[in-house]
DNA sequence: CCTATTCGGACCCACTCGGTCCTGTTTCCG
DNA sequence: CGGAAACAGGACCGAGTGGGTCCGAATAGG
């Protein structure tokens, strides 16, 4: 259903909570503040460490940080580290193991405009834009200069849907 | 993965050997042609038929048979007709279940710029756009005045990654 | 030096999706 | 008028992956 998975929505908001309260904040922290099972938020803290978009501090007194402003942090790198490569078909063109219909697929390696047409377009949105006016004001905090990330317009396109 | 299925990968290639040869064509047809399995083929047209992609013909001598040029069929058709409605996440904003920690949830809804961004990506390519260079010399048949198909131009947007 | 706390990696279960098959209905040919 | 060809719709089964849980490793504090 070209959806991503729900644990990258999770990346989301862990990382947008993150933004705000303290430094460094702990799995279990994060998990009370955001509604989310505690095992999930750690394996998903876990993935983002991976991609270094937070830095984990290890021992008591540990956690996790963010290592980048959320407004130089493009959804594509998101997705990236929890879902791994953006890209829609199998068949992608640098792929080692080619599709075994080779020989007829009239379409091989055609995907790579869609591919990069989307991958565009989650770059362009960082998740700063996604925080913009998504926390109620009862949540939102003083953050202390959050840039107003280049407003994306991708609205030149008429939508025919 | 924010990877399409393979169903749709295989949608486009029926769509796209659809558009060459005879007007309509069998199941076992385009599957011998293509070398995807008959009743993935079969299954493909059936989502394609609903979706109003293309239209059959019952009865002995019947068949599929394109109900638009490619030029005029976007992508985002395509994988509407075959995996449903195009949103990354189960969280769109009209879904009517919501999320059990929508209290919590400070990025609920946000998630719609990009579903919209992703979509309009889709949306501007067309299957004629995959066609386009596509298909080998070798099978490459006179088709008889395929539009050019207004050239996509996405690369405004250098790619970070 | 020991202990508590927290991250890191490995494991397992369940769900959805890809793929297949069967039966029924419709239409053309003999 | 009967048979064959081809689509339509459903159910069924297996594989892959997402989602969740557990235990071990590392580090700061006492």
């Amino acid at each position: 259903m070209l959806r991503l998975s729900k644990l990258t929505d999770y990346a989301v908001v862990v990382l947008v909570r993150l933004s705000g309260g303290a430094a460094v904040q702990t799995s279990p922290g994060i998990a009370g503040a955001t509604g989310i099972p505690e095992p999930t938020v750690a394996k998903v803290l876990k993935a983002l460490a991976a991609g270094g978009l937070v830095t984990s501090q290890r021992g008591a007194h540990g956690g996790y940080r963010l290592s980048r402003p959320l407004a130089t942090i493009p959804i594509a790198e998101v997705i990236a580290a929890i879902d791994g490569p953006i890209a829609l078909t199998a068949c992608v063109d640098g792929s080692p193991t080619s599709c075994e219909v080779l020989g007829l697929c009239p379409v091989r390696g055609r995907w790579d405009p869609v591919n990069t047409a989307i991958r565009e377009a989650l770059t362009a949105i960082t998740l700063a834009d996604m925080q913009e006016a998504a926390i109620p004001r009862a949540f939102r905090v003083p953050l202390p200069e959050q840039a107003p990330a280049a407003p994306v317009d991708v609205s030149s396109v008429p939508l025919a849907e």
